[in-house]
DNA sequence: TGTTAGCACTTGGGCATGTTGAGTGCTAAG
DNA sequence: CTTAGCACTCAACATGCCCAAGTGCTAACA
């Protein structure tokens, strides 16, 4: 029995089963694809590759359908990248042309990959945990009432409102942000809490109680800039494909729910630093998402965030794969301008 | 027939089948409410109250179940708001005491709201179309680049960067800075667009290019700080009720992830300033919700941004509409301070 | 050794049929 | 206005039956 064939009847097979969500059988198998061979010989090597784990029968007398491990050996030998459709193309082109804002972007991208996947897309904003500072700005909003401003060089901003437990001056804000400045501009955020002792110690003994605070200010917003967020879009396409998730969507919806749990999902599947990861079933760290499949790559400068798809096991991996290659690239195009 | 036991038998109909999620017939209703009259009577009243469509049977002999209308008259004239439990009171507490970032705050009140009512919950940024100018600054990140913040007095604070489109030196932006509070401090956001124009013609000439790239700039922040925005929280909860929602979630998870069709939806329900607003099946105008009741109310100064849920029509709205009150109460107080 | 035809066997799904029980509407009496 | 009683309806469940699809195995074949 020749190796080369069973890949093409495992090919077959999870390709007949995505198609129809079905099992399938032998006979059938040997209509729908032109094998040069009789449904008998199927049959043995079928049991071969049940053996092997590759797929599985629900019952005695039904049709077979993969398995996690089935899947998994079709994405990585068998499953040619299919490349999208001119209509498909265009519309990516369509529809990432001509916006300015960051967040847009993102947002028209996640909505794009959903609709061509017909999948839950989801995007991981933009990586800035290696990020610099490049300014920070303390605005007196009201007599206590400081607004602490970090920039970093990733074009990130991030502010937030602190109160300097007793009065300052613009002056005092004025003197602090410089010594801050030289402290810890061009540093990398994650840095700053070592940084940012040094300098309250050398501020003037005045104003050491505002320097503390406008610090932990800014340790709080590296902190929360470090910490990353995401996007989602066609969670209603879970609904539709109900019958593929046996128990129910719900811990689906939770898991995506869970921005910790997704980003780690996510940030785990950097291995494959230059092709689309997949991570399969029960391959899935996460528990809720044992029936589910995730496609994702990075995009940007070094690849460093990621953008996918979550789906059903039972999914077009050739497609959803292609497709989230190609919108990641526009993607990194589009924000590298 | 008396109108108050008309009234009676429907609640006990409506909280029956809210807990059973079964039709309940006449004789389940006399042994589990001590109703002092036999199961005889309460099929007369039941075939009024069908007549004026407070209820419907699924098929000839099954029990009723509420329609859309009986169960806006249960909410309306009888449902007492159900006191919450003192461990309910006390999760509120535990979990909205001690965070100082609004952002933060609002995640968690909506996940409290969610896991409060097993529903899913939705909240609306603080309000800001009506907010004023209380602070801006420009910062210069590099040759030609200027960061852009507004702040307003909601504390809301937004920012951006464009292309200066010339060189600009920090002086520069210091006088178009002063130029620009003394022109637009403490106006309402709404009225920038107007307000911009005049003060880019009194800016000095070699400075007009750059002042009218930030007055386009502040422009579009105060924009973005109109339209607004929300949080969501428990879409996993839909999956459980799956079989409330005959036709799928999917509509429903469509029009939830439809920010501007929620947002409008929850704005057009501000009609009942000082309770809960309850939305119920087909009363709701969107067309995906027409299985689906919205509670909702407002909170913050002037109770302008909305707090609500989301579930199906057969939900508990006594307890539903408690916890959406409770919650908005403490919300608004945290935020207060 | 690999392929094929044939055959006995398994089994879920579809269908017709029967039974049950909850529930109704109606009528007539209290 | 309420109630008991009764005939009637109908979904849900169960039972039995058959069928088609599919399998594994064996024996013959190239």
């Amino acid at each position: 029995m020749s190796e080369p064939r069973k890949l093409e009847v495992l090919r077959a097979i999870v390709e007949d089963y995505v198609h129809s969500r079905e099992p399938v059988g032998s006979k059938a198998l040997v209509e729908r694809h032109h094998l040069g061979v009789s449904s008998a010989t199927i049959r043995n090597d079928m049991a071969l590759l049940e053996e092997e784990g590759l797929i599985a029968a629900p019952h005695t007398s039904a049709g077979r359908i993969p398995t996690d491990k089935g899947y998994r050996l079709f994405v990585d030998r068998i499953s040619a990248v299919k490349p999208l459709s001119a209509a498909e193309r265009r519309a990516i082109h369509s529809l990432l042309e001509g916006s300015d804002d960051v967040e847009d972007v993102l947002e028209r991208t996640v909505r794009l990959l959903s609709q061509l996947t017909n999948q839950v897309a989801v995007v991981q904003y933009p990586h800035s945990s290696r990020a610099k500072v490049r300014h920070i700005e303390f605005v007196l909003l009201a007599p206590r009432q400081v607004l602490v401003v970090l920039i970093a060089d990733s074009g990130k901003v991030e502010q937030r409102v602190v109160d300097a437990g007793a009065d300052v001056s613009d002056e005092d804000l004025t003197v602090l942000r410089g010594r801050f400045l030289t402290g810890i501009s061009g540093a990398p955020l994650e840095n700053l809490p070592q940084l940012l002792a040094p300098v309250v110690a050398l501020c003037p003994p005045a104003l050491q109680g505002a320097a503390a605070v406008l610090a932990r200010g800014l340790d709080k917003l590296a902190e929360s800039s470090r910490d990353e967020r995401m996007m989602l879009a066609g969670t209603a396409n879970l609904a539709r494909s109900n019958v593929d998730f046996p128990l129910s969507i719900g811990p689906v919806l939770e898991a995506l729910e869970e921005q910790v749990v997704m980003l780690r999902l996510l940030s785990e599947m950097a291995e494959d630093p230059r092709g689309v990861t997949v991570s399969i079933g029960r391959e899935n760290p996460y528990d809720g998402l044992s029936e589910a499949s995730v496609v994702a790559t990075g995009y940007g400068p070094g690849a460093a965030a990621k953008i996918g798809i979550i789906g059903p096991t039972r999914m077009d991996y050739p497609s959803s794969m292609a497709a989230v290659r190609a919108v990641a690239r526009y993607l990194s195009r589009i924000l590298g301008s």
